[in-house]
DNA sequence: GTTCTAGAAC
DNA sequence: GTTCTAGAAC
């Protein structure tokens, strides 16, 4: 067969994607089951011209406008568009004869590959974020967007309602499928960094590990180096944060995160926030519940784990007191009109 | 994780 | 009467 088919990358990404005839190719099928959601299946037909495109899991693939839809199968032509998780990246269908520029798709589909490499190589890979797009001068590949303030309400949207806080997958699934209402502000090779969608502090973030960890309790000694990445990681968010140097910042984890997905908080302390609404909230930031970051990772790299005393989530039902001068507060409200005081003028 | 709401607290 | 919380439902 002397037509080969290359899948181009509209945004220039990387380099074509080279399919051999026949040849089906599963894109996005990481080393870990999580990731499967992301796969789609690609098949050449050199000879009548197109690729048959089959989505097998929920990530959003679409030719030109028409959403495939899980499960599902689609024709795609020379001069249609094929996009991959939620108009993300466009590819373009290409039949050549040359094939030097091309990069074979085995080496993408390999297990060891991370699904959002499926987009392009290397590490600190540049983030498109509509809300943002300049470049901090701090780094020179990696780019660090939206560092506004969170807005007092969130936005609604269509995919909050198949949002299931509690399950990892799930939260993982909304980052990277809908980076609209989850911007994705940096990411490289070992972590993406969102704004916590219901941030409980004028700044917070979450640092996520690409590979999923459940818990606190998971954690093992060959963590340690991922662990401190994610706070190099968190420091770095406070380093392009206009009001790093008026405001405090704590970077840790909840003992019990609700989210079985092991994420840094970066959040700043003055938890003037609307979502900030009950004593679960308060608590999880305020006492032992939140434990530092540093301390996990020198728990680690003393005992081999983290172990959390027992009885930890009853901190959560704690009276409200003040994170600053600890006097006690009644309630929510009073909580929130206290804190006032302690905001930077 | 959030939202909703009954009933406790005031 | 209103404010606020806590627990169920999602």
């Amino acid at each position: 067969m002397p037509v080969c088919c290359l899948l181009v990358s509209e945004d220039d990404s990387h380099k074509p994607i080279q399919l051999h005839h026949q040849r089906s190719v599963t894109l996005g099928r990481g080393q870990k089951k999580m990731f499967f959601f992301l796969a789609v299946e690609l098949r050449a037909d050199c000879s009548r011209g197109f690729i048959s495109v089959k989505q097998l899991g929920v990530n959003p693939t679409s030719v030109d406008n028409v959403v495939v839809g899980k499960g599902n199968q689609v024709i795609i032509k020379p001069g249609q568009r094929l996009y991959m998780v939620n108009q993300q990246y466009p590819y373009r269908v290409k039949f050549t004869e040359d094939t030097s520029t091309a990069r074979s798709a085995a080496d993408l589909s390999k297990p060891s590959k991370r699904p959002h490499q499926m987009s392009s190589e290397g590490n600190g890979e540049k983030i498109k974020s509509p809300a943002n797009t300049t470049s901090t001068p701090h780094t020179d590949h990696h780019r660090i967007s939206d560092d506004s303030p969170p807005p007092k309400k969130t936005l609604p949207s269509e995919s909050d309602k198949s949002v299931n806080w509690s399950k990892g997958i799930n939260y993982f699934k909304n980052i990277l499928i809908a980076p609209n209402f989850y911007p994705q502000v940096y990411k490289d090779d070992q972590v993406v960094v969102i704004k916590d969608k219901y941030p409980k502090a004028q700044y917070h973030w979450l640092v996520l590990p690409w590979d999923s960890i459940s818990s606190l309790k998971a954690l093992r000694s060959e963590h340690v180096e991922l662990l401190k990445h994610m706070q190099r990681v968190g420091d770095q968010m406070l380093q392009q944060c206009p009001d790093a140097h008026k405001l405090s910042f704590r970077l840790g984890y909840h003992t019990i995160p609700s989210m079985s997905h092991v994420h840094l908080h970066v959040i700043s302390q003055d938890f003037d926030s609307p979502c900030l609404k009950n004593k679960k909230h308060w608590n999880s930031f305020t006492t032992d519940y939140f434990v530092e970051s540093r301390d996990v990772i020198a728990m680690l790299e003393h005992d081999g784990k983290v172990t959390v005393k027992e009885g930890t989530s009853e901190l959560l039902k704690l009276p409200l007191r003040c994170h600053v001068c600890h006097k006690e507060q009644p309630t929510i409200p009073k909580l929130k009109e206290h804190l006032k005081a302690h905001l930077p003028s």
